[in-house]
DNA sequence: ACACGCCCCTGTTAGC
DNA sequence: TGCTAACAGGGGCGTG
């Protein structure tokens, strides 16, 4: 093990499990990992003599012989070595509000949107902006909003903002009751599907009535991403 | 500061 | 049936 990284971890306790926007850490007294999942990351527990597969990357030794291991098949995902106070510093200082904590709410987003001109769901997906609202939930909030995912984030008056906000609070809180949302790889810490899909209005859904009006949803590409919309519902 | 496009990588699926 | 291309839930970085 890198000296720096046995320093830190060998033995010692870990003091803190922790998560910011989409990254989750660990952090002992003298320094913190960072994990990031990516888009087919998983972390599990298991027995020290399950042999490693295909694209596990990383075991953290347990006590009672049990590991966390890290698998990560695109490797899209991150872990990353960091100091004693992992939110004091990049990546997860440069993150935007916490989109589930108080005080998040329209007058918070309208302030961040101000000035700006680039597409509303763009924002949505930068970390800056929010932290951790993801394609789907992006997708699913501003359909609940009624609002245009390419409409320039600084025109929306505040009473859009406040919508919006409400909007992805309700997403993120009712996805989150559900397990999340499963659509290949996703699983749950319990290793179950999430059951989330089953409620997405838009995402994954082009073509089909919109659940709100009947047109068909949409399915147009913005800044590289899928993005679905219903073009009756949202102005 | 901001907007935009591209990149990382592997696996699955749609289409021919 | 088998091959190829397109696409996928994220975030960082370079350019203008």
């Amino acid at each position: 093990m890198p000296e720096r990284l046995d320093r830190i971890l060998a033995g010692n306790r870990v003091e803190e499990v922790g998560r910011r926007g989409k990254f989750l850490f660990l952090r002992w007294r003298r320094g913190s990992l960072l994990i990031h999942l990516g888009m087919s990351g998983s972390l599990r527990v298991v027995p020290d003599r399950a042999p490693p597969e295909r694209h596990d990357h990383l075991d953290l030794l347990l006590p009672r012989r049990l590991r966390l291991r890290f698998r990560d098949p695109r490797r899209f995902g991150l872990v990353r070595l960091a100091g004693p106070k992992p939110l004091a510093e990049p990546p997860l200082a440069d993150l935007g509000p916490e989109p589930l904590a108080e005080g998040f709410d329209g007058v918070v987003l309208r302030r961040a949107f101000r000035g700006r001109r680039a597409p509303v769901k763009v924002l949505l997906l930068d970390g800056r902006v929010v932290a951790g609202i993801g394609n789907i939930y992006a997708c699913e909030a501003l359909h609940r909003a009624g609002v245009r995912p390419d409409r320039p984030a600084g025109s929306l008056a505040e009473r859009r903002c406040v919508r919006l906000a409400g909007a992805i609070r309700e997403v993120l809180a009712r996805a989150i009751e559900a397990g999340g949302t499963t659509l290949r790889d996703f699983r749950t810490a319990g290793g179950e599907a999430g059951w989330f899909r089953r409620e997405l209005s838009v995402y994954g859904r082009e073509g089909e009535p919109c659940p709100s009006c009947g047109r068909r949803v949409r399915n147009d590409r913005l800044a590289g991403r899928s993005t679905f919309w219903c073009s009756r519902c949202q102005t």
